[in-house]
This record gives structure tokens, sequence and C-alpha cells, in this order.
DNA sequence: GATACGCCATGACGCAGCGTCAGAGTCAAG
DNA sequence: CTTGACTCTGACGCTGCGTCATGGCGTATC
């Protein structure tokens, strides 16, 4: 029988939470002394472990209860959904760090009195865009996305962008249905759901044709990844729809 | 001047938000009706406009009104730290994927009533281990960590590095100082350093060379990836470490 | 026996970032 | 005048504890 100190030396955990376990019935200790000191056995010291374990999975404490107390519980189950969703949050990091670098490599200094970095250019995009997917509803759920950013904003996004078909770039000389550019498609295809509009592999797909179009988007990519990096892009996306 | 609902209509902003945002000082509207309603103009809305893209990137709102607020804010310094906080994070959740993944493998039904998965074959581990790397620290805080974890934990953690020699395994054709190669390096050093011992560049180099021992290390990793994947690993984890 | 010090207990408040009522005032339309 | 949509403020809830505040034990020292 250990006190909540000696608990708590040997597991890590603050007697504070230990308390706190007891409250929620999450871990009742095996028993008390006269005084009302908790006392700990092998058994309650197990179930900390378990506790423990799927705590440092994130699941909600609640669940870890629900998963312990009930023997019957598909566990493999809720492995595989805790498992998703620590990928999703995983990608949506990710696309963190790229916006975050798309800001920062556009000049911090520039985000308030915003001004250079060619906005004409962004036009011209634009009006390509328009022409070549008109007003499918991608579009249009796009320019309502757009209208609700400022230009800084939005100049960030397409910095973003440009950085991955830059690390694109860096790769274009290596197979592009390896996983390495594949891994590169998916990450382009949640940024762009994430920031931009829904991004379905048809939809994907367009896009690649667009960037081997050899007009403008073509060049601006090439710029930033080197030559051949958009029909790079474009190949890779292709093995990517799986076309 | 718009109203609350419109501005939460344009930006997506929960009204209850905009009246929180209003109550901390971080966002004030620029005027009110007479009857109290709040006023948003053009300023206001690209303030707020300045407070999503930051709060997007996971900024606490404290820090957002610092940012904002002062104009002197070196904000390419917040970035950077950002993007390091993000990335931590995301280094994180991988190791949790793969913890998650190597609890899955493992099948959970034993989770609790633990025997099978050749108990014994770890303890020949820890005996070689013992007699390799001896009494150094890091060994004795992986004693330290491993004997307040269950045998199910353990014997999780050892099916998740596994795991991560399975994936090296699939790519062991290819070139070990590649970025794929160097990305698992890294994970593996990620994964180590977070669940069992600090695992330092030097110590992690002394992993390669056991590995490629030709000892029950490299039986176990072949068995595991395909033959030749511990010899991968080990050039893989040279390169790593710049010998 | 009194005191001092350390361990333990409960209970309340705080944190981030809002969601969700509750109760009450406002505004335009019918 | 009433209805219904919109707004206000204030308070509590959520997660997972950390951090007091206040007070009861336990043991060694004076």
């Amino acid at each position: 029988m250990r006190t909540v100190h000696e608990v708590s030396a040997m597991t890590g955990v603050s007697i504070r939470t230990l308390q706190y376990y007891d409250n929620i019935g999450l871990l009742h200790p095996a028993g008390h002394t006269e005084s009302g000191y908790r006392l700990y056995d092998d058994a309650s010291l197990e179930r900390l472990q378990q506790i423990l374990l799927f705590r440092e999975l994130e699941f909600p404490l609640k669940d870890i209860r629900e998963i312990i107390d009930s023997p019957d519980f598909d566990r493999g189950r809720a492995l595989e959904q805790q498992i998703a969703l620590l990928k999703l949050k995983k990608e949506h990091i990710e696309n963190l760090i790229d916006l975050a670098q798309g800001l920062k490599a556009m000049g911090v200094k520039h985000l308030m009195d915003f001004e250079p970095f060619d906005t004409s250019r962004m036009d011209e995009y634009a009006a390509q865009a328009k022409a070549s997917w008109g007003k499918t509803p991608e579009y249009r759920e796009y320019e309502e996305k757009a209208k609700g950013r400022t230009q800084a904003e939005n100049a960030a996004l397409h910095n973003a962008m440009m950085g991955i078909f830059a690390e694109m770039g860096e790769i274009r000389h290596e197979d592009p249905s390896g996983p390495q550019a594949q891994d590169l498609v998916r990450k382009l295809q949640a940024f762009i759901s994430e920031h931009l509009y829904t991004c379905s592999d048809d939809v994907l797909y367009g896009l690649g044709l667009m960037h081997a179009g050899g007009g403008d988007f073509t060049q601006g990519i090439d710029r930033c990844g080197g030559d051949g990096t958009a029909e790079f892009a474009y190949q890779a996306i292709r093995a990517y729809c799986g076309k």
C-alpha cells in the first residue's frame, strides 16, 4: 500500500492529479487510512498505468474510463479512430506550417502595409483560372473565401502554395510516382482543401492539366522550383489520381 | 458599419466570439448604436482578419493582441517560434501515431491479459543491450522509465519501433542517405528520445553499430523489414550522423 | 506537553476559447 | 399592438489539471 506521495514519485503523476482522478471516478485508491489518506495497491497501480498509456495517446479521460471499465470494449476500433484523429491533426499542423512559412517568406514587414509582391501576376493567375475552370462550384467557393480575406493573406496563401511547388522542384529529377512526390501531392491537396476550396481528385487533376499547359502557370511554377517543376508536378498529380 | 450578424456571416466567426473579443479587448467595434448594438467598420474588419490569420496559426489570443497592437513587434521571430512550436507538435503526434499503431498491431485483445509476443526474445534484447552499452547513463534512464511501465506497454513500444524498421525495410533498396531514409532515422531518434531514453546522435550511432553487428538484433530487424534492413538502417544512421 | 515541520485532505478559483442558456431590451413588419 | 428576429449582458459549462487557502495528521525536537 502506497501513499499519494509514493505513487506520484513512481509514476510522475502529480498528487493533485491523483486526487482529481479519484474525484472523477477514474481511479479510486484501494483504501484509506483512518485519517482518510489515500492508499494504492498493485491493482490500482496497474490501472493507473493503463490510464497513463491511453492518456499519452490523447484519449479524453472520459473515454479512458469507458475503455478500461468495460472489458468488452472494442479497443482496436478505438485505437484506429484515435490514429485517424491523430493523422488528421498532423495534416492540419503540416498545413499550418506551410502557411506560416509562406507568411514568413513574403517578408512579414509588408504584412500590414502590403503592396509589393507583384499583385498583377496574381490577377493574371486569377483571370486564367477563371477562363480555365470558369464557374465551377469550386471556383465560386474560392471566390467566396477569397473575398473574406485581405490581400496580404491571399498572398501568403499563394506564397505557401509556391513553397510546396518549390519542394517539388527539389525532387523533380526523381520519380513523380515515388512516395516523396506523392506525399507532396497529398500535401498540396490538403492545403488547397483547407485554405482555398474543396479539392477533390478530379479538381486536383484539372489543376495538374492547367499547370502543365505551358501558360503563365507553368512559368510561374518553374520560376519557383526550377525548370521542369510544373511538368513534374503534373506527372505526380497524374500518378496520384491514377490516370 | 456592420452589425455582429453581418460580420459573423462574412467572416464565419460566431457572434459570441465577437462579443468575447470585445470583452477581452482584442477587437473593439468601431462604435455602438444608441441602444448599444456593436457596429464594425472597415478598419475593425481588417483587424479581425489579422486576428483570424494569427489565430489559424494557433497563436494564443493574448499574443495576437500584442503582435497586432505593437507595430514594432518582431513578427518574423514570432512566426519562426510558432513554426518551431508547430513542428514540435507535429513530431510529437507522429510519435503518438507510431505508438498507437504499435499497440494496435500487437493485438489489443492481449493488452490486459498479456502473455504472448515472445517475451523471451525481448529479454535477449535487453541482455544484449546491457552487454553492449553497459551502464551508460542512457541505459539507466531506460531502466528507470521501463520499470514504470507495464509489460504490455513495453511490448507496444518495442512493436512500434519495429514498425519504423519495417518502414525502412520498404525502402531498403534505395539510397540510405536519401531524404526518405533520413526522415525515418529522424523519426526513430525522436521516438526513442520521447519514449525510451535521450537519444543523442552519438547514442543513435551506437545503436546503428549494434543493429549491424550480426547478432540477434540484426536478425530481429531483418525478420521485420526483410533481409538487409538492418544493414540499410545502419547505413542510414551513419549518413545521418555524418560519419 | 508544546512546538515546529512535513504530508495529507477538501474546496474554490483560474487558465483558453469560446458554446449555451437565461432574461431582457430593440427594431421593423404585419 | 403583437410577433418574431436580432441584440445585449451575465453566468455557467467544458478539459485537465495547477495553485492557493485552510485545516487535520504524524513524527521529531525542545
